[in-house]
DNA sequence: TTCCTATTTGGCATAATAACCAAGTTGTGG
DNA sequence: CCACAACTTGGTTATTATGCCAAATAGGAA
């Protein structure tokens, strides 16, 4: 793998790394109903606001939502809302990985 | 976020987690030109074939390739093609990113 | 059987993640 | 200015991920 090939897969890696943690996805999938301010997904997360906090940082770095403050809260929302079309697919490796189970169990 | 919840997206994020490295990504591009084995494989990467090998097994857990062994040789091809949709969109969140970038620079 | 090649697995060292608590920031209202 | 609420960031610790070397497995050929 030649160093421009490498970048570039390291790029695509670095998004995909930001979405690979369930809070993450979640928040995702909640961001597309519309923005929400970090206590709020924090209330439906249910874990420390610090954490929460951190998971967006990370969504953020890698491009995935935007941020804004109004007031004392800061309101996250989705810029790229194409990552949803990708969960379609996971849910059918899900699938297809249950009915191989199935078969192999008999 | 409720117990089913939580597993549902504890799920996902196994099978996103198995894309989430430079190597394991390259590697799907490469089977989705067809199926190659370990060697041919260890060849473009680069690494060492203990480490191919353990990428292998990565996708292979999250149910995204399939092996088959011929002989000496054990031969990967990608069984979700549909990841590759994905992709498009990982490029998308890099472009908008990097405009985003010329745009705060002037 | 013995040697050789292809691949996987064990062991280990190092790096990257994740989560919590505590402390620091920033904006609002009294 | 002071207190409070909403966030973010620093520090620490535990868990997980990576990568390489060496050893174990499996198949093919001599």
């Amino acid at each position: 793998m030649d160093q421009k090939t490498r970048a570039k897969y390291e790029a695509r890696a670095r998004i995909i790394k930001a979405l690979a943690h369930p809070s993450r996805l979640y928040i995702v999938d909640l961001l597309n109903e519309g923005e929400r301010c970090v206590c709020e997904l924090t209330e439906k997360i249910n874990a420390d606001m610090s954490t929460v906090s951190r998971h967006l940082s990370v969504l953020k770095a890698a491009g995935i939502v935007s941020d804004e403050k109004r007031g004392t809260q800061v309101y996250y929302s989705l810029c790229v809302p194409c990552v949803l079309n990708f969960f379609g697919c996971v849910e059918a490796v899900i699938k297809t990985a249950a009915v191989k189970q199935m078969e192999s169990v008999g």
